[in-house]
DNA sequence: TCCATTTTGGTAGATTTTACCAAAATTTCC
DNA sequence: GGAAATTTTGGTAAAATCTACCAAAATGGA
């Protein structure tokens, strides 16, 4: 299905989401038109699911975020479902899984400062119905933020 | 520093990293050479700091995930810093966050199979000097896997 | 208000994207 | 094994985009 000229393509797109598909062709050995044919594949295939320019937190003015260990009272799909719908579409919350663990679900929230973080909570967190428990794990220090998978 | 005019364009960048120009500077509101001359400074200034295509993780192959959650020994700078480079070298260790709370670090590891997350464990993260804990959530389900600040 | 600095919009040549073609390679089926 | 059908390839050219320049407009300090 994703063959290996797709995962070498896939790995440079993944480091440089903007290069021209003349340095695609040559990294990966290919001619421009049979490589451009193949992103255009993978892009309408839904493989590349999309591009994004990487912007740097802090300089962007984002000073704070954590990591939340949130567990809900009761795992009715009617909870289930709007706690999923109500973090979706807050876009402080960047990442959401569902676990194993002590924890159901673990989410990631930047935000521009604590008084942010801490309205986050009381007015959005805090009233999503059948909550048990959040534990906030405040971010001291990212060592890595990556979005490329490992080919 | 980052100006209005300047988050639109990030806001939109974020979006589609692969917006042209023209595009841009329309939603933005702005000449195609100005709107380029900022896109240009926000990427020489750091705070564009790469593009990157966004690849669907099951559909590229990479069925397994998991956050972990480590507790060091000791905090040394000696075992942080061998910790910290060990993990930034590991291309399955997409996330590492030193964090508040129970544990020191939290991380995100993507891989092909259990197999291969096993093999992680064994092989990488417990030969990691001065490792007190290793807890594994397995990753049920990608609730969000965003990387746009919410400007 | 005036001058210096920064930011803007417009333009044009260089580069890139995109759609097409026939040739090469691969697969399928007998 | 070999011929036909299918897929993939490389090359080409027109359309679109990028990028560097210019003079004009906007900004802001004295």
């Amino acid at each position: 299905m994703v063959e290996e000229q797709d995962e070498k393509i896939l790995a440079e797109l993944q480091k440089d989401g903007r290069a021209t598909n003349q340095q695609l062709a040559d990294t990966v050995g290919m001619s421009t038109s049979a490589c451009w044919r193949r992103v255009r594949a993978l892009e309408e295939s839904g493989i590349i699911s999309g591009y994004s320019a990487l912007v740097a937190r802090e300089r962007a003015g984002f000073a704070t975020s954590a990591i939340l260990h949130v567990s809900l009272e009761r795992h009715d799909v009617k909870f289930v479902d709007e706690f999923v719908a109500r973090v979706m579409q807050r876009r402080e919350v960047l990442e959401c899984f569902a676990t194993t663990g002590d924890a159901d679900y673990h989410l990631r929230v930047v935000v521009r400062d604590m008084d942010a973080y801490n309205k986050f909570l009381d007015e959005f967190m805090f009233r999503i119905p059948g909550i048990r428990h959040v534990r906030t794990n405040v971010i001291l220090k990212e060592i890595k933020t990556g979005v490329a998978l490992p080919f």
